[in-house]
RNA sequence: GUCCCCAUCGUCUAGCGGUUAGGACGCGGCCCUCUCAAGGCUGAAACAGGGGUUCAAUUCCCCUUGGGGGCACCA
């Protein structure tokens, strides 16, 4: 048997909701080991459920892996269009005895499991249909189609993050394999998916790790390869509970919205459950080069904003200066109401950027820093500014002035002759820098000032300043 | 309830029988400095508890406790 020896990954989401970071993460870890390793990354969505899915939910799962820079292999597979084949498998099953027709009705069960809670027994279908014949009076009944799974014995999934866990088979019971409307489930359909589609490894969220144990089951009865799984912990919020809407940022694209670039998502999701000794820093090249299974953590991890932040001032601060205008550009175009940058505004910030992104942990902060730059005339000041000029420093202000009218106005000779004005006042440098950086911001942290001034241009600076004048 | 998984600083983690238990974020201090950052130096901060195994346990085993996940004709 020649066959491929590149691995086959897919990321399978269900098109129910927005791509979030879970699930992101572990469309990055099936990513980078299809990448690290030349094999390939299949997407398929899993929209069996035909109740909720949307296609907004896809769309939206679409353009998560598009901006976290996941680019996936071939076509994106939908699974319910594949349907047909899955109801195929579950005939053949049917045909060899491998699986059963249940015509238990959803109440019948619903009274079943209340019992076994009631009595202290474990939840689960009890077999009732496995071994008994329909009558007459199941004549054009509904029904369901349920494997029938081995009762003895133990079923071990072999996972490259948890090792060998071991279920008692008598833990199983027979899932349902075709709902009594026909459709297949999501069980039945992910093996005969991963199946088809020649899935080697299959790394997926913890929650998936009690259906291994079933679907090892299915795929037994099959007679298909068993894959390679992965299952990694889950990702809890800040306060260690299970990641909910009440943390906010679920979904990927909110993480757009807040500022953070997909390159600090990676990264940061990368070493969120994997690691390579005291590695933190690492570029998406390297951690295709360095990504494997055996160093992924068994531990669910939480969401450490402030560690988001960090990185992300980090890439932010790496990133070219005409990228960043550019991606400040079209950020703020998404704003409401979408906000656009004159030629003037543009340029000042491509100029400016190299301070500006030494101070900036998100896009946000990176707009925000750079709004003196965008229009012209004086400046409204926020609180701190307001308390800043105050009088006495207003005063002060018209005192610097033709000193600094004095010069060519370069960003040295202004400094040279703002330390002048200081020294002859017996003044430090910080109590004549600051007043001028509120009338020139309005703020009373800035790039630095004499830089700001420099850039803005002789009269433009002038009336700033003069504005506020005492 | 039942099955399964997990457990090192506040957080993310390194460690794979013998270490002064390392790094990163955050926090404190110092330096730099026109502000804010960035950067440099530095400090505080952890092996959940109890039993074993072993000459030796953070490391291996068991129990307890604490988290998490599953137990649908959802995925």
């Amino acid at each position: 048997m020649a066959e491929n020896t590149k691995p086959v990954l897919r990321f399978a989401p269900s098109p129910t909701g927005m791509l979030h970071i879970g699930g992101a993460r572990t469309a990055l870890f099936n990513w980078l080991y299809a990448r690290h390793t030349g094999g390939t990354f299949l997407l398929r969505i899993e929209d069996t459920d035909r109740e909720r899915s949307t296609p907004e939910a896809v769309d939206a799962i679409l353009a998560g892996m598009r901006w976290m820079g996941l680019n996936w292999d071939g076509e994106v597979i939908f699974q319910f269009a594949r349907a047909t084949r899955h109801r195929e498998v579950a005939e053949k099953l049917l045909a060899e005895d491998k699986a059963y027709r249940c015509y238990a009705t959803a109440e019948e069960l619903t009274q079943m499991r209340e019992e076994q809670k009631a009595t202290g027994k474990p939840m689960r279908y009890d077999g009732r249909w496995r071994d008994r014949h329909p009558g007459p009076e199941q004549q054009g009944k509904p029904f369901v189609v349920r494997l029938k799974a081995r009762q003895d014995g133990e079923t071990i999934v072999h996972d490259m993050v948890l090792g060998h866990v071991r279920f008692e088979n008598t833990q199983l019971d027979d899932m349902v394999l075709l709902r009594s409307d026909g459709t297949p489930t999501y069980m039945l359909a992910v093996v005969v998916d991963d199946f088809d589609m020649g899935i080697t490894h299959v790394i997926r969220g913890a929650d998936h790790l009690n259906n291994a144990a079933r679907q090892l089951q299915l795929i037994e009865a099959m007679g298909a390869p068993v894959p390679v799984y992965g299952h990694l912990p889950l990702i809890n919020g800040p306060d260690g509970a299970k990641l909910s809407k009440r943390h906010g940022a679920l979904a990927v694209g909110a993480y757009r919205d807040m500022g953070y670039l997909p390159e600090t998502m990676r990264n940061y999701l990368l070493r969120l459950g994997w690691s390579h000794g005291d590695d933190e820093i690492i570029s998406t090249a390297q951690a295709i080069e360095w990504f494997n299974l055996d160093s992924i953590g068994k531990s669910a991890a939480r969401m450490d904003y402030k560690k988001l932040d960090n990185l992300n001032g980090h890439y932010i601060r790496e990133s070219a200066d005409a990228t960043l205008v550019a991606e400040v550009t079209e950020f703020l175009s998404r704003e409401t109401p979408p906000r656009v940058l004159g030629t003037t505004a543009r340029a000042r910030l491509q100029a400016a950027m190299p301070s500006l992104k030494e101070r900036a942990k998100t896009l946000v902060e990176l707009s925000q820093g750079a709004e003196f730059l965008f229009t012209d005339g004086p400046r409204a000041l926020d609180e701190a500014a307001a308390k800043l000029l105050m009088p006495q420093a207003r005063a002060l202000l018209a005192e610097t002035l033709p000193a600094l009218e004095a010069t060519d106005w370069g960003a040295s000779d202004l400094e040279a002759a703002a330390r002048g004005f200081a020294d002859a006042k017996g003044l430090k440098l910080g109590q004549v820098a600051q007043p001028l950086r509120a009338a020139l911001t309005g703020k009373t942290s800035s790039p630095p000032l004499f830089e700001m001034l420099a850039l803005l241009g002789r009269e433009e600076s002038l009336i700033r300043i003069r504005a506020y004048r005492g």
